[in-house]
DNA sequence: TCTTGGCACTCTTCAACCACGAGTGCCAGA
DNA sequence: TCTGGCACTCGTGGTTGAAGAGTGCCAAGA
């Protein structure tokens, strides 16, 4: 009874004062919702509440604030993820669905989520690591010069410009394209990688200097994690609605959205699987963010997730709207990579 | 005489506001100065610049803070630009000169450029318009499948993934993959654009349909404005040095960030030649950017100007190093497409 | 004619102060 | 266990006054 009171009364201060953005008070609450007790109780279970570090005060004559901890009963117990409306759904079908390649994919599911969520959204280029060879493809641009391409599964391609030592024909070209997917097509990266090296001994010792000089670009940009430290980035303007603490706050997150390795740690730590997960304020281990909160969760093709996207946020953030907002664009854009799959 | 004086006046004035971002007064500026004179005399000269309308006076007594007109003349007749130093020019060439394509290109000078001026940087992606058509290669993914991918002379590489009516030999693509090229390689893009369009009508009525598919998606991602209007956009942390007037300055910045469209606009109209321009506070049309300029330049090969690049920030900024380093980096950046397009 | 020192004047900034009000904690009574 | 009442705390906002920065102007000197 009593407890079920003071969570009742935990929700409507997290309720309240990611609205209000202000310290809510025993009497602002009996007014806002339906608790059916007076301020006086209230202020009993906001002291318990307080008691037991889920809401903090900043000043004696202030109202109470949700702490980190707060937040995190909020979004474990007090909440559920909010359905996304029919309305919503088809414009993140339609949206998505009308991209033209794997770029353009995470390009417009970046810009999605932040003007769903309206906070700053982080989407993961799919990775590397997990995805197979589709196809690697040779243009002579000039007899000394060779275009290298190489097409994932994901949709994803590398191009790569290489001098080459000597000239090469057009049936060496042919030759050697054959042999390099027959090598690597359809393998893993890493096995792809692996069997291309072992390619020049297997050739004419005429070609095998040409061959070494292509494998080796090859492999460099396969194994190359330039590419699985991609993330696009959207909605930064977001920020300007943090309101004060600009130092504390808005700075410190600017600083981060530019430093793509650090984004992809800060999302990719909490999203493990394919589920929506949070990590709020502190708990995280980068201290000039404690006052931010990350909604995150894995996404791919059925049972493989191959990258993370989420939003960050004020701690202060609308969960259940967020975790319904990432997890919805989550699956719309894991069905196209199962689709680009087939 | 004392003209010149004067506008000597007015450059310690921009030079000691940029560096302090705080009005500057009379006695502080004999002191920083070797002007010769006494406050007294620069009270005078300052009165007829403000009469002149190149500086202003926040309040009665306040220090004098240069108007967007003193920036103008300051720029226009009393700087000129700093020369980089030899170690930042090794660094910009080291850093540019290990980039592995197109893209890291300009994804390295975005970030370098960010760095070198401390200002929010842009630069956008060589657009297709001037470039060639170099190669056109068809790769069939599954039987119904065929990734088109088009290689143009500036480096660029746009891939489509094309569902085709019905399967397709190995025979027909490359059959296909010859006409494709000898119709548009080596025509610039609107050229090579409408001989493929003419195609469909050349090729047996049996291949007619196949063709045609191919063909409409391959004119449609060459006519595509998509690509002209990439920017890669880097230093928006440095907003955070903007300190105050977060709201009339910082916010509508951030919301352009975001819209690549305005980005475009605004740096494109900067710069329209290869020369390095400036566009300072309201003399540009968006009245939301009234207190920040701009310093932008067009960037390509030699003698024609592919796409532009540069740099965004407050009024108050430092002029000749920001357009030092524009420039630098805009000469390196055309010197490596130069060379790619050998 | 230009420069300079002096002086009165203006206006912002900062700190101190005070009244107000929001919100609390606690207690006695239902 | 809940509630109304009451004293208490403390931040907020407005006012005031002194300090300081900077100016404009004027008369005298070069």
């Amino acid at each position: 009874m009593v407890e079920d009171r003071k969570l009742a009364v935990l929700r409507a201060i997290v309720e309240d004062y990611v609205a209000t953005e202000e310290p809510v008070g025993s009497r602002a609450l009996v007014e806002r919702h339906q608790l059916g007790v007076s301020p006086a109780t209230v202020r009993n279970d906001m002291a318990a509440l307080e008691e037991e570090g889920f809401i903090h005060q900043p000043h004696t004559s202030a109202g109470r604030v949700p702490t980190d901890k707060g937040y995190r009963l909020f979004v474990d117990r007090l909440s559920s993820v909010k359905p996304m409306s029919a309305a919503e759904k088809r414009a993140i079908a339609t949206l998505l669905d009308s991209a033209v390649d794997l770029d353009d994919v995470v390009q417009r599911s970046v810009r999605l989520l932040s003007t769903l969520t309206r906070q700053v959204a982080i989407v993961q280029y799919p990775t590397l690591s997990r995805s197979t060879v589709r196809h690697i493809e040779l243009v002579a641009i000039t007899p000394t010069r060779v275009m290298l391409i190489l097409i994932l599964s994901t949709g994803r391609v590398e191009q790569r410009l290489v001098e080459i030592p000597a000239e090469m024909s057009d049936d060496q070209l042919a030759d050697l394209r054959i042999r390099l997917n027959q090598a690597a097509a359809g393998e893993r990266i890493a096995d792809g990688a692996a069997a291309l090296s072992r390619l020049p001994d297997a050739v004419p010792p005429a070609d095998r200097a040409l061959t070494k000089c292509l494998v080796d670009v090859l492999t460099d940009s396969m194994s190359d994690h330039r590419s699985d430290e991609r993330v696009a980035v959207a909605g930064a303007a977001n920020l300007a609605r943090f309101g004060d603490n600009f130092d504390t706050a808005v700075r410190p997150l600017l600083e981060a959205l530019e430093e793509h390795v650090v984004l992809l740690k800060l999302i990719g730590e909490v999203a493990v699987g394919d589920a929506v997960t949070v990590r709020i304020g502190h708990e995280g281990p980068y201290s000039q963010l404690a006052s931010t909160s990350v909604v995150a969760t894995g996404y791919g093709p059925t049972d493989q997730a191959l990258a993370t996207l989420g939003v960050v946020g004020p701690t202060r953030m609308d969960y259940p709207g967020s975790m319904a907002a990432v997890r919805a664009v989550a699956r719309y854009v894991s069905r196209i990579l199962d689709e680009g799959q087939q």
